[in-house]
DNA sequence: TCATAATGTGACCGCCTGGTCATATTATGG
DNA sequence: CCATAATATGACCAGGCGGTCACATTATGA
């Protein structure tokens, strides 16, 4: 689960930091804008200044270059939501949903194009072992907040008419949406959140997780 | 609005209705796989067996193709939501959210490629007229809710320390990430909403738009 | 200093793309 | 029957793609 896709061959590895990471800047940019299928190697280079045949000298080839530049969100994604976590109170399932939601909020304002690679990768279809790259973020999802679901319903903070697993459905689908609204303006259903100010997205996030609590927890807890 | 984004050369209409549509489907099914830009006309010819001239007599490019299928699916949405919603109780607010997911649910079943050119259509970057194009399916669902939230919060149906415009955005989020589930099984958050059985699908959404009751109306309304 | 290894380079390859067009085939109606 | 219009065809074009490779340049260390 944790292993990383793909390896860079010996002579990236020996490259200043400086120009690895402008490497991947580039990458992860031109993957962000057009996708896996669509990006092209030749752009790349174009940009970076570099000629093809270097690329290849540190990537086997395309897919290798895209699976490093994924492994690199993966694990960016994983420190954001745990740093956001650690810390505020564990036991409180839904401030636990809103920590996440505001993490991934700080997430896509400083990485913007790490997160549209992402969802370039949720709807092409020959993306490279894309069930596994998906796989990674979504059961990242579901292994955090399935054992948070468990223990909250166990302490009778959740309904008992619906699973657990259906609550934990219901709390990714929102967040999900939530962000994706956030990075994409036209699918933020009219809320205008794009580019909103921090304040009132305190706001909405807040009145996201109010319904999320009212309809979620038992009907006699108290707000 | 209403207006179509684009028009076949006269000799396309001129063509037998069944070659007609064996024409439109065999686009519908290349997109989907596809997307707009990766989609190829060379493969179009060949599922048909047409040569490339022929379709070039009947569109004037690919992006005319191509808002053709989408005029028809656009078309084919709206029908099946009106018509699911007739007949039904218009009263009852999250009834009509049940009804607008079962005809979701039904679309998918009934014209599933179609569905995925929409999906590409969301998340592909450089797709020709994007911004109308997914503005005409989401307008159709914000203009469509957003007058039932304002009557249904005037008759005191929602809560009403939520605006409406934000319960309309609970709603367009799960009812979205709901189908998009069902059509891309790695997208149903563990829900294995893809190929369920009718009746199990039918429960999934009862508890869903229970919670959205429970969560959206105001605490004294019973359930 | 110099042999060797590591790294950088861009012309080139085969393949595919959207799009064109001269030509062949078929339908039409006087 | 035949002239004309409508339609069908596929070779062809310029351009872009991922990938290769013979060669140039630079770094290394004895």
């Amino acid at each position: 689960m944790d292993t990383l896709l793909a390896q860079p061959k010996q002579t990236f590895v020996n490259l200043p930091p400086e120009k690895r990471e402008s490497i991947v800047r580039a990458a992860v940019s031109e993957f962000a804008e057009h996708g896996y299928q669509r990006a092209s190697l030749n752009n790349i280079v174009k940009r970076l200044g570099i000629s093809k045949g270097s690329l290849y000298q540190y990537f086997d080839n395309k897919e290798a270059l895209f699976l490093h530049v994924f492994d690199h969100f993966t694990l960016q994604v994983k420190w954001y939501v745990k740093a956001s976590v650690t810390g505020s109170g564990r036991d409180d399932f839904f401030g636990v949903a809103r920590q996440v939601l505001l993490a991934g909020i700080a997430f896509i304002d400083s990485h913007p194009e790490y997160f549209q690679v992402y969802l370039k990768v949720l709807f092409e279809r020959d993306v490279p072992r894309r069930e596994e790259l998906v796989a990674r973020v979504r059961l990242f999802s579901l292994e955090y907040f399935g054992p948070l679901a468990d223990r909250a319903m166990g302490q009778g903070l959740l309904r008992n008419d619906i699973p657990a697993h259906k609550v934990v459905f219901i709390l990714d689908a929102m967040l999900d949406r939530f962000l994706q609204g956030y990075a994409q303006p036209y699918l933020d259903g009219g809320l205008a959140l794009a580019g909103m100010s921090a304040g009132r997205l305190d706001d909405e996030i807040d009145s996201m997780v109010a319904v999320l609590r009212t309809g979620l927890q038992p009907s006699g807890t108290g707000e």
